[in-house]
DNA sequence: TTAAATTATTTCAAATATAAAATATCTAAG
DNA sequence: CTTAGATATTTTATATTTGAAATAATTTAA
């Protein structure tokens, strides 16, 4: 082995073992704060938390959204959300509406009571999530997320 | 509204939503990452996700760990970790041995055929990680992982 | 000692999740 | 027009996941 060859191990090694603790960092704090918003909105609003996921993204689209824009918006599979949708329009929160051109694609958006559930749930969330994050002062939030903004663009862009 | 309460109002709002933002981008990041190695693990090796968790977790623990444990340090709940050792202990990757004192518990470890699987996947595992995070420096990657630490021990210890 | 409370795990029902296959529709080349 | 391919969604089979209830074993207290 050169030397070259020995530098590039050992530098490999150390990346090794900071990525991967950030990792496992960066998935313990998610699971931990979403175990958390799960429980919360399970006892408070007897919702669940995918249901409050699907929720909040079609309240950002008044105009509604395709499923398969839901699906790669939330990152779930097509056959996820197709159920989701199908329960939450059981619960009249949700409804699909035909569009005017392809029939192939429907278009889904919030009932009138599905839109008044959400506000009341999304006020509660928004406190929870600051009392959970209360540890990072707005500045080091702001500048941690914008720490984590590559994420939505780097390489997710590409391979998916 | 008094002065005090506007001024508590404002910095309430601001908060909001650099923490929210914050929440949002840790969730996707994790979300993205959890997508790619999952299926980076199941096109080469043939295994989920939650299988490979299991077997890290046993990996790190000759001893083996309790149900409970398994449960407690992968944020799941009890019975899916029921679930989960049963497929396993099916494939012949881990078993359960009886303990001396508590015939409640019962010690869960890796067979030595789910020990050479695991250390294949783990060596993949590493350096998918540090091609996605290849982005973070290892003194970045260090940093961040020193700032999401709190989430290991701050509220959780005490909510869980 | 014995009953009550606690602890560890499993079982259960329902919901969520994935990936692959099936279905339906649209688009475009000829 | 017609058909091959692309696109959007649903269906299917299986696995994962949760939370509650049931089971089993241990510990505690009277």
């Amino acid at each position: 082995m050169t030397a070259s060859q020995e530098m590039l191990k050992a530098d490999k090694t150390t990346d090794d073992k900071s990525r991967v603790r950030l990792w496992l960092r960066l998935l313990r704090a998610s699971r931990a704060i979403e175990g958390e918003l799960r429980e919360r909105l399970r006892t408070t609003y007897n919702v669940t938390l995918p249901r409050f996921d699907v929720m909040a993204a079609l309240y950002r689209e008044p105009e509604g959204m395709l499923m398969s824009q839901l699906s790669k918006y939330l990152m779930v599979s097509n056959g996820n959300v197709t159920g989701l949708i199908d329960r939450l329009t059981t619960d009249g929160l949700v409804q699909r509406t035909l569009r005017d051109g392809d029939r192939r694609t429907s278009v889904v958006l919030l009932t009138k009571e599905g839109r008044e559930n959400f506000e009341q749930m999304a006020a509660s969330h928004r406190e929870w999530i600051n009392e959970l994050l209360s540890h990072f002062s707005p500045d080091e939030a702001e500048s941690l997320a914008e720490t984590l903004k590559v994420f939505a663009s780097d390489w997710e862009g590409e391979a998916r």
